[in-house]
DNA sequence: ACAGTTCTGGACTTGAGAGTCCATTTTGCG
DNA sequence: CGCAAAATGGACTCTCAAGTCCAGAACTGT
């Protein structure tokens, strides 16, 4: 029921999303305009308003969903398996590596940050990522109870939603300061608290 | 060497601070205009570029500088006597107490997920803000640990930096999801491995 | 190939909000 | 009092970006 669009009419509009999605990646939501997506996208407002009738908050939209699905898919393999401590520790070094590595350059934090509480529809975008994100987590730690190595005592619910917590804020932190302490101080003391308990 | 200023003008300047960050914390920084922030304040476009020449980057800072201030008020008396474990535990009711009862309503948030990335001035005001928080967290652990209730081998500077990422990400994803389990999940969490260290 | 639909380009309109300017009032002070 | 500096009000300009519109090109199926 979406809309009747060819194969070139699709691509075009994958292409505005995901140059969209860059462009508010390098420079940030609000200094971003159509215009400047147009440029990097090559293509013109008649487009932009074509694939999407309700303009920017439309596209916006859109680029909630692309971002949130890159914050999911770059923590794989890792985050999808996590049945062990080297496994555990893998994916906290995906993690850091990828904030140290990209800086500014993040989906997480400008969707969290920055679209997640203009309209109801983004935040929806983004309670929906969190809620996916959080149990995965938790399934993890499930795992390392049924292996044993995790106390049964804890509650892996509630673990996974204090580290998604730690990440978040420490993915904050580092784009208002630029350090990244915070970011690997909240993975290491989660994880060492999972293992300790 | 800042400017001749009359009791009347400061008074004016200090309401127009206040005003804007009222007005800020209710509707956004991204909806907020002068204009508005005239209204509220009973004030003109006159004064506002009067005591801000600098125009809205320099009132920003000024609200950035008067909010930051706010954030670890409010935390006040806790904050400061972290002494004993029910002194933490009243801290973290305190904090959560606080987010539950005034929501969107939120100083740290609006600074650090809208204000921090804008001009390196405030970004400097944000990472002070964070400095001085984390170093009066670890102040209380470093108290804890002179009582013996915190083991000698935890490395106080490192949690805090985590405690204070863990709110951190709680607010902002409560800021966006409406809910408070992460913030709670992640300061209880936080503290329970403090105990346990 | 041809009719209908989708896609594309870009000029144009519109609205909003930041910042300017200056006339007027109030205050500080000798 | 009387002058200079500071405070105030508000109309005005300027810029810029969202959104509109339409004409023309490219594609679709029959």
């Amino acid at each position: 029921m979406t809309k009747p669009l060819t194969a070139k009419g699709a691509a075009t509009r994958q292409r505005i999303v995901a140059g969209a999605s860059a462009e508010i990646r390098e420079h940030g939501l609000q200094t971003v305009t159509l215009e400047d997506i147009c440029r990097r996208t090559a293509t013109s407002k008649g487009q932009l308003f074509h694939y999407f009738p309700g303009g920017r908050d439309e596209l916006l939209l859109a680029v909630a969903d692309h971002e949130a699905a890159r914050v999911l898919d770059d923590q794989q393999p890792y985050l999808g398996a996590l049945t062990s401590w080297t496994a555990w520790q893998a994916w906290r070094d995906a993690v850091v590596a990828r904030y140290r590595h990209q800086g500014q350059n993040c989906p997480l934090g400008v969707l969290l940050s920055e679209v997640g509480r203009q309209t109801p529809a983004s935040r929806a975008v983004v309670t929906a990522l969190i809620g996916q994100w959080q149990q995965q987590v938790a399934h993890g730690i499930r795992e390392m109870q049924l292996a044993t190595k995790i106390a049964a005592s804890v509650d892996a619910d509630r673990s996974a939603a204090a580290i998604v917590a730690g990440i978040q804020g420490g993915v904050s932190i580092m784009l208002s300061t630029g350090e990244l302490n915070h970011l690997e101080a909240a993975l290491d003391s989660a994880i060492e608290a999972l293992r300790t308990a």
